[in-house]
DNA sequence: ACAAAAGTGTTGTACCTACACCCATGC
DNA sequence: GCATGGGTGTAGGTACAACACTTTTGT
């Protein structure tokens, strides 16, 4: 390998994170405006360049807490893409990540100097984005679909705990598909992944629910559906 | 971005392709063994640096062609290995493939500048390999598993046509599992992936069996088991 | 009392599992 | 005829889907 044949030279590793919420119904991800060139003021999804002392892995989370402030966050990376001409500064591939959170966790008044403005953004009306993050936010959507239905990945999107129904809504609105209230209930519960946590809902206009947790707070493959 | 920041200065993109074959109720993996240095003589799986002027998938069907021969070849990306050390000339990612094809496609005799002996090795014998690619060998063979029972990826196991129990020796071989004949050739049957050809199976030394095709020849998802 | 939504129980159906039995070939 | 292994049919059980009913809160 001759480290200096033009043919690979000169290339770079980037990492992109698809940070996912559900907000009312609606499955919505995380925005920023570029701060600087190329594509200034343009919309992108957090990331960065990988540096030469740290893995890729790291990188996404030094790169999200960086650009969001978010941490301790649950990452999964889904897809590498590398199309040629991807990135106009140079040769590029970009390693995505996609994590699922509650929002309440991100700071929208947070800024750095390559980013201006943050946003959630409901996925059925992404604008267009700078590089190729229209592509890599759709297949971000099509794996979240996948690890909904075979891990507990939801398992970062609440604080603490949740009802029944609460959950409910998640996993419709990110499958994008109703289910009856009382199999969806049958169904985790016999899974053995979420509990009871013994407390009850409050403040709610009708009979309030109870409070449940998922049992394993890491992530594992189960099949759910 | 500053191009000539050390940080993340002389970074690499790299593909391999971890490439599967079932052979008398074994998987195998393809292995070259190392004509040049570093690891001079150590086995590797297949690949081999992107270059500028074409996509990562490119390159790795192109690094597939020079190093093995083979063509024409179903590839699906499964993973990005990018840790700091894995390799010693410079910092390195490796976009990692796999592929599960009929081992007669592969001649072993091939050479290139690069690689002296090639061999097919069980995936339960797997020496020490340079660089990490035991690693990626063994997070394949965890993905190949998963197609298998979620894709129509066996397809490109045979040249042409099986018969129903060499079929499920593939299965049984590659899940580590064992099925009921009656069972399995209803399921593959009732999903509508596999059809007959109206062939015979000759010279064997019992009722011969009739032979099948996948229906499909592009590579489609589907929940088999 | 009524509305709204949470929690529990039941029943039919489809699919999967575990078998018994028959068929076609070589020796 | 016998051994070997391929091809077909059927009964029992499990799990899922589609329901009706009850409970708890606020107004």
């Amino acid at each position: 390998m001759d480290m200096n044949n033009p043919l690979y030279k000169n290339q770079g590793i980037h990492v992109e994170v698809v940070v996912f919420t559900v907000d009312e119904g609606k499955v919505k991800t995380l925005l920023l405006q570029r701060g600087v060139g190329p594509f200034l003021g343009e919309w992108i999804v957090p990331g960065g360049a990988v540096w030469n002392n740290e893995s890729v892995d790291d990188a996404t989370v030094r790169e999200l807490e960086e650009k969001t402030g978010l941490e301790n966050v649950f990452i999964k990376q889904f897809y590498t893409f590398g199309a040629v001409d991807r990135d106009p500064r140079m040769r590029m591939v970009s390693v995505a990540y996609l994590a699922l959170i509650d929002m309440h966790k991100v700071d929208l008044q947070h800024r750095t100097l390559e980013t201006m403005n943050s946003k959630w953004c409901d996925i059925k009306d992404i604008p267009h984005l700078a590089f190729d993050h229209n592509k890599i936010c759709d297949k971000a959507l099509e794996e979240l679909q996948h690890y909904m239905l075979n891990s507990n990945i939801a398992k970062d999107l609440f604080y603490k705990q949740f009802t029944m129904p609460e959950l409910q809504k998640v996993y419709e609105a990110i499958l994008d598909k109703e289910f009856d209230r009382r199999n969806f209930r049958r169904k985790l519960l016999s899974l053995g992944i979420v509990e009871k946590t013994g407390q009850i809902e409050e403040n709610s206009n009708h009979r309030p629910g109870e409070y449940y947790r998922f049992i394993n707070d890491r992530y594992e493959e189960i099949d759910i559906f």
